[in-house]
DNA sequence: CACCGCCCTGTTGTATACAACAACTGGTAT
DNA sequence: ATACCAGTTGTTGTATACAACAGGGCGGTG
């Protein structure tokens, strides 16, 4: 496979794991040397990002992680919420018995997460949990662009976890999602997944309050 | 601006134009001369459009226009279809007093290419017409993922227009879309832009016709 | 003291050269 | 006749060097 890729999805996922802030500086000389290649991968890796959303490019200024304005951070949950819907839709009536088995089980494991308290064990599982719907709307460009999006979100995803009883909430959400997969209920699933996913009402404040706290930390 | 940029730009515009047709080979080198530039920024231009869908690069073996399979191509209509039918539902509800006249403007030329029987012309303004429908979402960033995925599928949607009648039907949808989206009737106006974009019935065969000729003749 | 303009520096964008790699073609052996 | 092997060729991926461009700082001037 080509270093160029391998240093994209690297990145990638540094940026999504949170290695790399929202504002942070992508200095495509130190990366180069960080990686033992010249400034010709990372610079195709950096503009692929780019492309994908996950980085900005300020012209002869320097290249940046992406940091979304509350605007577009709202924009994106919305369409996120319709995709998410849409899967879900999909998967109520399309979903093989082994995915429903193993979105039960990933379930399972979130509650195990939820009783510990265990916030970044909640937060991988969470992430198990969606995937799955996406791979049931048996839709693949769906699930690509699903999967993108919420990667694009992860960071900001992540904030809202720590607002105090997030994590049952969440979980009872889901519930109720799984329910109405397994009972083939299209309707439902889709309803209940947009809701679960669209910020609304405390949550985007929480969030936009989070958004403040991290801006100030790196200004 | 860098000439990659304008590169991918006027590449995109030849491939959705139809300058290039799908399965077609774009040759680095050609591209190069023919634009009085190095590889570099073709290299950089063809990335981002394989980024984005456009093109598919088959390792060593060269670059091509991208050729949809059936199953894609269906993929990608149901995922049009939902996040038209979003701009639909937010447009009825947010869209501004000149975009609404405007979109009213453009049923207007519809009506007139369609009189005249000029398919072209109606290809023009249809793309006007649902353009205009992204913008009234006032999401920017839904917007920009449905001109993605419209300029995908041009190549595709300009083959439908050549079955018989089909230039009345979509204009008579057009119309109770644009009655939905005046009257801000947001449930209709989502649900009539579904279907619109929808491939159902007749018209997935006729595609499916079509892109088999095309597929002949490159064959 | 403030403002304007110039130079320097840093960054990106482009060209070119080179290396690695896989697919194709020709030939040979079984 | 077919399968396999090796050389060749074409294509891509990477490194490096260079040029262009913009921004920031510094100094001069009003």
């Amino acid at each position: 496979m080509p270093q160029a890729q391998r240093l994209r999805d690297l990145l990638e996922d540094a940026i999504v794991e949170g290695h790399y802030a929202p504002g942070d500086r992508l200095d495509p000389e130190a990366l180069a040397r960080q990686y033992q290649c010249s400034r010709t991968p990372i610079r195709e890796a950096l503009t692929q990002l780019s492309a994908s959303g996950m980085v900005k490019v300020a012209p002869k200024r320097g290249t940046f992680v992406a940091r979304l304005s509350v605007t577009e951070l709202v924009e994106r949950f919305e369409v996120m919420a319709e995709l998410e819907g849409m899967c879900g839709r999909l998967a109520a009536r399309r979903m093989s018995n082994e995915t429903r088995a193993a979105l039960q089980q990933a379930q399972a494991a979130c509650r195990q997460c939820m009783i510990r308290g265990d916030i970044n064990g909640y937060y991988y599982e969470n992430g198990e949990f969606h995937r799955l719907i996406y791979e049931g709307s048996h839709n693949a460009f769906l699930a690509q662009e699903a999967r993108r999006l919420h990667a694009m979100l992860k960071p900001y995803r992540r904030l809202q976890l720590h607002a105090r009883h997030r994590l049952e909430n969440s979980w009872c959400e889901h519930e109720r999602i799984v329910e109405a997969l397994i009972a083939g209920d299209a309707d439902t699933a889709q309803r209940e997944l947009r809701e679960h996913v669209l910020l609304q009402g405390e949550r985007f404040n929480d969030l936009v309050a989070s958004m403040q706290r991290l801006g100030q930390t790196h200004d």
